[in-house]
RNA sequence: GGAGGGGUUCCAGAGCGGUCAAAUGGGGCGGGCUGUAAACCCGUUGACUUCGGUCUUCGAAAGUUCGAAUCUUUCCCCCUCCA
């Protein structure tokens, strides 16, 4: 089996291929160029899409171009895959930024030195914006019978469900399709990569091509990456595990590999880490808190860069063994004036934004959840003094995972 | 087009005139055990509070009543069956 492929399935990638030997024979003769989509429905990625980026990586290893086509147009339409319900409709502007940011956090995940493999960004919304209706439903929509489009799952579920499916989301697969075919003839793109929910849409774009250009392309999916604990990837208390340090710090980042469940780990490290198969394997039995630091290492350096990795680990070390305060650990400034009035614990907390509800840290009051400096705080009346600074700072804590550092200004 | 059923707190789902900030389960949060894990146990889960209470919630609006999630009217939205 061709070598990509073969790490592709030692890592678990795999799940499904449109023609796995030929494309095993194409991959060992030619390097390709191959392409992922992503949607431009957010701000930032989040660790959802990481698997994805991971395939890219995966590429660039083995000599492949990755193309990266940030769906600028196809967001505009929405894909119905895996949704109930219509998503709200982004502005252009909106859709803009999303598209920008993206690229910024995916090139940070590639190579963008080497000439030949740096990716290739792509928005569809340049070729799509231009689609001239009439001569589109000539060219294009000939080759997709309503039959065949009615069976697909995304199509399906709505319909079974008698959820409404608009015309347009409809048409999101066609669109698809049609990228696929674009890339082809434009670049030689010649695989599209995605995640299973994507099949029915890559397979379009395969058949597509073939009756259009009678050319022979190829379609790979990821399985969907399922938990231990059965829930879905990514998600935490405050909503997704975003890759863009403006909505996750670093170091809560590293906490969120640190705390993956024991079961998950081999897993991960296989998924999204560089980690050789072979190494992993010999260190399935290592010390299970071991391979989750070097699991958070690895992910995070790769984002963050190696520096930030190691500052997290130190926090965390000083913050979780050691009990002092840690480093990097989030911190905020507040002005000294506040203390001219007695500022109670309640009226910190809030300021420091870790909780928005009064009655809720009430709550934790009783809970004995609540520390400054390690001590706890049994009384919700409790008034902060200056001395409670040391060096100016102050660590204050919620619960045992929820730390910051106030810092007097 | 005809006949029914329904919209309840993060989710599922009880309640069907006062004792309802609303049962129960899930999830979340906190505590305990441990390993920043899982499992398990306990507590908590609208907001504000001088801890006495106060204020805002049961699809939307209006009404009946001393009093409404519960009754009436109109409107919006979902579902099932028949044609």
């Amino acid at each position: 089996m061709n070598k990509f492929l073969k790490e592709f399935k030692d890592r678990d990638f795999f799940y499904q291929c449109t023609d796995e030997i030929e494309l095993s024979q194409l991959l060992d003769k030619n390097k390709i160029k191959a392409y992922i989509g992503f949607d431009c429905t957010a701000e930032s990625l989040h660790v959802g899409s990481l698997l994805q980026i991971m395939c890219l990586r995966l590429l660039q290893k083995y000599g492949h171009q990755p193309i990266v086509l940030l769906g600028g147009g196809t967001t505009r339409i929405g894909d119905p895959s895996g949704k109930d319900k219509t998503r709200k409709i982004l502005s252009e502007k909106e859709i803009e930024k999303n598209s920008k940011n993206i690229k910024k956090i995916l090139s940070k995940f590639l190579d963008n030195k080497n000439k030949r493999l740096k990716p290739l960004f792509v928005d569809n919304y340049k070729w799509l914006r231009k689609l001239n209706y009439i001569s589109f439903l000539r060219d294009i929509g000939k080759h997709f019978t309503i039959n065949k489009m009615l069976t697909f799952e995304s199509v399906k579920t709505r319909l079974d469900r008698e959820q409404s499916l608009s015309y347009m989301e409809f048409n999101y697969m066609i669109l698809q399709a049609y990228d696929f075919l674009e890339l082809n003839k434009k670049d030689n793109c010649i695989l599209q990569i995605g995640g299973s929910d994507q099949w029915g849409n890559i397979v379009n774009g395969v058949e597509l091509i073939k009756r259009y250009s009678n050319k022979k392309v190829f379609g790979l999916t990821t399985p969907l990456i399922t938990l231990a604990s059965g829930s879905k990837m990514g998600k935490t208390a405050d909503g997704a595990v975003w890759l863009d340090k403006k909505f996750l710090s670093p170091y809560d980042y590293w906490q969120f590999w640190r705390n993956t469940d024991d079961r998950d780990v081999i897993k991960f490290l296989k998924y999204f880490t560089d980690i050789d198969i072979d190494e992993i394997e010999s260190l399935k039995n290592n010390n299970i808190n071991e391979l989750k630091i070097l699991l958070a290492n690895k992910t995070t350096s790769m984002l963050h860069g190696n520096e930030e990795a190691k500052k997290s680990e130190k926090t965390a070390k000083e913050t979780f063994s050691e009990n002092s305060s840690g480093s990097s650990l989030p911190s905020i400034q507040i002005d000294k004036s506040i203390f001219e009035k007695n500022i109670n614990i309640i009226d910190l907390i809030i300021l420091s934004k870790l909780e928005k509800s009064k009655s809720e840290i009430r709550r934790l009051v009783k809970g004995n959840a609540i520390k400054i400096n390690n001590k706890i705080i049994d009384n919700d009346k409790f008034t902060i003094d200056k001395n409670l600074f040391e060096n100016n700072y102050l660590k204050l804590s919620i619960g045992k995972k929820r730390h910051l550092k106030i810092q007097l200004n």
